[in-house]
DNA sequence: AGGGTGGCTATTG
DNA sequence: CCAATAGCCACCC
């Protein structure tokens, strides 16, 4: 397994994401077949090349906020581009119970 | 090689 | 909810 091939299915995975639906860097981690590197993906999402069309921003910590430093305005250009697509967030954070994509099972958002 | 640092996470107090 | 702790791992001195 080359890295390069944990990037491809990275990519192929992050392009599966629904729009108004959310995942973790580690349940990516996982779903690319590495368990704890979830910083890794973090790491890879940081490399992205620019102009992708890659839904980067669907991409949450475990407690469902962004990771991301906020910008010179004081917010967050990723939760403003989750609330676009339909994802509600209250206090800088979206409820994973109910925004979470999940691949293989459960359906539509509530 | 060895130590510090993160776009992480899970568990405890 | 916050802080500390402990694993984890890639990257950069």
């Amino acid at each position: 397994m080359s890295s390069d091939d944990f990037e491809r299915q990275l990519y192929a995975w992050l392009a599966e994401i629904p729009a108004g639906r959310v995942v973790t860097y580690g349940q990516l981690a996982r779903l690319v077949g590495r368990p704890n590197g979830a910083r890794w993906v973090g790491r890879q999402l940081g490399r992205l090349p620019a102009g992708s069309r890659l839904p980067w921003h669907r991409v949450l910590n475990a407690s469902g906020r962004s990771s991301l430093p906020l910008d010179a305005a004081g917010s967050n250009r990723q939760l403003r581009r989750l609330q676009r697509e339909g994802v509600l967030v209250l206090h800088g954070r979206v409820s994973l119970a109910r925004f979470r994509w999940d691949p293989f099972g459960n359906g539509p958002a509530v």
